[in-house]
DNA sequence: TTTTAATGTAATAAAAATTGTTACATTAAA
DNA sequence: TTTAATGTAACAATTTTTATTACATTAAAA
């Protein structure tokens, strides 16, 4: 994760929790955030596949939370919006006719998914309710 | 971490850990990994900064460890490697005037600084040694 | 019925991060 | 003296990320 997704998402939802009575426009919350509105409706894309969020078209449209905030959970916020394993890439291509280049994927696979997995522990130990009370 | 690093860095490690008799060259572990050797000679770099790795120059020169394989924890290995948090980048310039907008860093800094812990730890479970006695 | 203001999305551009390459000074063994 | 290695700077290429433009679609309000 070199990007900021996460960090909008959860910008975004932290808006559709603290504001849940209003329909929120994409461009209004994307000065909030101050970036690009089609970057947070891109997001907010995401969000409704997952069942969170409820947009609706035309004027007085907007977006809101479809579900409460202790229904959404940090780590499967994360998971929908990571694009790599936490420990990065792998060499793909590694040598095969050397020993460690020929297996250390393998080694790797299972080092990476773990540490995936300990990481969405941890994130689902808080929700979104968890983190808006914060504020 | 969108990139390969951590895969390139343990790898170098775990070739001087198996061949730990010879002084590799950089070349050589280039085209284990396969990828270019000023690559490997600059992670090589991170990784003489750490006091595992020494190398010598000139002809019969090249790399080799400096300690064994069970004192390099692999939580070291990534904090030595690492350039973002886990959970990303944050939305510098988020609007002050937005209370979310205003507070929402601080909130992301005790999580994303809570996660890079976790991982950390975890890592730090594992060691060179253990990694490559499973080859 | 027309105007207004929103989403959705494709296409493209720009910026940033990552990886690769070239070149060469330095070093040290053979 | 030759050979073969590291160290590193400078630059190029590629990939990823973010921003922007454009416009079709939608629906409330005037």
């Amino acid at each position: 994760m070199n990007n900021t997704r996460f960090a909008t998402a959860l910008h975004i939802l932290s808006l559709l929790s603290k504001y849940s009575t209003e329909w929120l426009s994409s461009d209004w919350m994307a000065s909030s955030i101050n970036v690009n509105p089609v970057i947070v409706r891109k997001e907010l894309g995401v969000l409704q596949e997952n069942g969170w969020v409820v947009s609706r078209k035309g004027k007085e449209g907007g977006s809101r939370l479809q579900v409460k905030g202790s229904e959404i959970r940090l780590g499967d916020l994360y998971q929908a919006i990571r694009n790599s394993d936490i420990l990065g890439k792998k060499n793909m291509n590694t040598n095969p006719k050397c020993p460690v280049g020929k297996e250390i994927n393998n080694r790797l696979d299972s080092l990476y998914s773990e540490t995936d997995r300990i990481v969405l522990a941890s994130l689902n130990e808080q929700t979104l309710e968890n983190f808006v009370d914060q504020f």
